[in-house]
DNA sequence: TGAATTTGACCTAG
DNA sequence: CTAGGTCAAATTCA
């Protein structure tokens, strides 16, 4: 295992590498057609290598020093999923099958992919709580959380039991501001929810009443790799106002060398959980990543209100999206840089009048 | 009555 | 040992 995370991982190199070139060709280019408007250009082409950079050197030092995990390919992370090791064998006693079960999910639970995204609600509306993401979910269990004032929400795919879909969520209220709520996804949903399509409608969760409540969103992705869901839960956050985080790259693509766009990301890369494990990969994670997100750190939290006229649109088009999500990814981690750039005009692959491109990016310092 | 949520206990990782 | 995460019985809701 250990070579094959080595493997991907000098792929991932290489296509980090890639990116960076084409980055400064573009940059290139960019002198060549010296006019105003391509300034803000230029300042993203800075951006993108910046990032590329960063991911690289992050990369090739997670590289030699952490991995000893089956699917750690990546950034250090704590997590082994095989650090479960030894201990749960010992005590089943009286838990059995609970075990066996409990086990599992832990694996799993490790070496899933984690993203999390920040939601803003409009306090005057009265509404609170997450947003419906156009996923079912199912709430197990609630915790009060050291250091937080709000307790956390333990959220799983309600289709879990009929169709085995290990998805989860967990929904984080922020003490600093009651409006916005953090919610860390875990997993990709295997099931297949007719509710991506039909959004909040036929959602039965009711902790989100409306779209119309969020005024911003933000998503850290903490780990690239996923599927449909991950572009369509992403979608969903744009479908109501957005924000993200771009956080971990993971940048397990292989095969597209770009995007159709890139964009620097300003945020934050707080990899925690980079768990490219074979067979995720196999599913078709790497196949549609793009290397966008690798950005460097950059703390701010970045909000981009979305009148919902746009969200909607948006949501209504997801099948734009159905063979291609690293778009949908790019676009966050656009989304992302974005809102801390100057401004520039976004141009989405999927159709820059899709989603309004009014955007200003009001990045003070980039990511350094 | 069935389904979803609540809540306290249990388990695991760090 | 502690905090976070999950389970499952009890409770609530539609």
């Amino acid at each position: 295992m250990e070579n094959s995370a080595d493997w991907e991982q000098k792929n991932l190199i290489n296509e980090l590498t890639q990116g960076r070139e084409l980055a400064k060709q573009l940059q290139l280019q960019l002198h060549l057609n010296l006019s105003s408007s391509h300034e803000t250009r230029e300042l993203l082409l800075h951006n993108i290598l910046k990032s590329y950079e960063k991911a690289l050197s992050m990369l090739k030092f997670n590289g030699t020093v952490a991995e000893p995990s089956p699917s750690g390919v990546g950034i250090g992370m704590s997590d082994s999923p095989r650090s479960l090791s030894g201990s749960p064998h010992s005590e089943d006693s009286d838990r059995d099958f609970k075990d066996h079960e409990r086990n599992d999910n832990s694996r799993k639970r490790k070496s899933m992919p984690r993203w999390t995204q920040q939601v803003q609600v409009c306090p005057g509306t009265g509404l609170e709580g997450p947003l419906d993401d156009g996923y079912s979910w199912r709430k197990y269990g609630q915790k009060d959380i050291l250091g937080a004032k709000y307790p956390r929400g333990y959220y799983r795919c309600s289709h879990r039991n009929v169709q085995g879909c290990l998805a989860t969520k967990q929904v984080q209220r922020s003490d600093e501001d009651p409006t916005i709520f953090e919610i860390t996804y875990r997993g990709r949903h295997t099931c297949t929810q007719g509710s991506l399509l039909t959004p909040a409608s036929s959602s039965p969760e009711k902790q989100e009443p409306n779209t119309t409540m969020y005024l911003h969103q933000q998503q850290t992705i903490h780990q690239p790799q996923q599927n449909q869901q991950d572009s369509q839960e992403m979608l969903s956050s744009f479908r109501t106002g957005l924000k993200v985080i771009t956080e971990d790259l993971e940048s397990t693509r292989q095969q597209s060398p770009f995007p159709s766009f890139y964009f620097p990301s300003t945020s934050s890369i707080k990899a925690e959980n980079y768990v490219p494990s074979p067979s995720l990969i196999d599913n078709n994670f790497m196949g549609n990543f793009s290397p966008s997100f690798i950005s460097p750190v950059t703390s701010g939290s970045n909000y981009f209100p979305v009148s919902p006229t746009h969200m909607n649109r948006f949501g209504g088009n997801q099948n734009l999206h159905t063979s291609d999500q690293s778009d949908l990814t790019e676009i966050v981690s656009a989304a992302t840089s974005a809102t801390n750039s100057p401004t520039i005009g976004l141009e989405f692959p999927f159709g820059p009048t899709e989603f309004d491109p009014t955007f200003t990016f009001d990045n003070p310092g980039f990511f350094s």
